[in-house]
DNA sequence: TAAAAAAATTATCCTAGGATAAGAAATGAG
DNA sequence: CTCATTTCTTATCCTAGGATAATTTTTTTA
């Protein structure tokens, strides 16, 4: 497969919605509350995204060194605020592309454009997955999964919804019956 | 949006890649090790992928119910053997997509393409990665993140490192020097 | 509708990894 | 080169959630 910059060399159309920049390390590039739709492509050095909770603790979401992308999918979907971090490690070369107008430049094939929708929102959703494994309780887990699916608790065995949440069996009952006594 | 059902009636070549079934209860649809280039779209009743450990502990990766989608994205990507399991939890009809027809139905744009084999390809790192915290213990997941990013180790402060893992920085130390005595 | 199988609960005991704190090592800035 | 800041390590103590096992409840099947 041709490299991204290969690609970029060639295709007339592609050069409009991509600029060049280099950027000095520590230099934070993107933060949560910004509207983006913009994706970092990384020609040299090192990126990475992270996001902050509540309490103030910081979760590394993705490393993205040469020939990775990175991005806030969920924002660049859905056009909502952000949720992360985007820094750069190293003196960087990044290739900024901006999704929008990336998206515009094609909208011949309908039923791809329905296929690209429909695996942004896949990312979207496993991106929210592993913020919630790494940064939540058992609990939180589970109350954001009945609020997510609240239809689902009553047609999964309980089991099977421990197992999503990575949790055992055991350990739901104990937090079911600890909820319902509050 | 229209929902896939109206989109596959209106259009022609998308009704050849495309079937419909109605698969009861309790069925494996699926299984680790066939390669796979099929896609559920759940038109009615619930679906769920899952996977087993070497311990045989089972974890669930995602549920679908109605509307939603389930794959193996992984397997379908590369042609390899997948890892999940696929089930149906209650009678169910689905929509059977065959990926590799979708894909060649449509080769016009190029770029566009790419773009798919991208996130193709994010999908499948979110899915390991989700796999790795649901099932590894912090040891294991330190251990595949130097397998599977050796240069990082050394380009990226350990606490960052940590937080990548979903550990902290003491229980890395820890992790470290234990493996250094080894 | 009875018997068997599967799912859910509860209790006890245990361990991986968190929180806290304090010192050592490394990096950075003037 | 030196002082300050950030990163890394080590030790102690603690807790969320796992493992095991026994009991109850629900579901399935004959």
């Amino acid at each position: 497969m041709k490299s991204l910059e290969e690609l970029i060399t060639l295709n007339e159309n592609l050069r409009k919605v991509v600029i060049n920049k280099v950027i000095a390390k520590k230099t934070i590039i993107q933060r949560p509350g910004d509207i983006i739709t913009k994706g970092y492509y990384v020609k040299k050095g090192l990126l990475r995204s992270y996001f902050i909770d509540e309490k103030g603790k910081e979760y590394t979401f993705l490393f993205a060194p040469e020939d990775w992308m990175i991005s806030d999918i969920e924002s660049s979907i859905y056009n909502t605020p952000g949720t992360l971090f985007i820094e750069t490690l190293e003196d960087s070369e990044v290739v900024i592309i901006d999704r929008k107008a990336f998206q515009e430049m094609q909208s011949n094939s309908k039923s791809l454009n329905i296929e690209l929708t429909k695996l942004l929102n896949r990312v979207a959703t496993l991106q929210k997955r592993v913020i919630m494994l790494m940064s939540s309780s058992a609990i939180d887990r589970y109350n954001h999964f009945i609020e997510t699916y609240p239809q689902l608790i009553h047609r999964v065995p309980k089991k099977m919804i421990a197992s999503y949440l990575g949790i055992t069996q055991e350990t739901l009952s104990k937090i079911r019956s600890k909820q319902l006594k509050n």
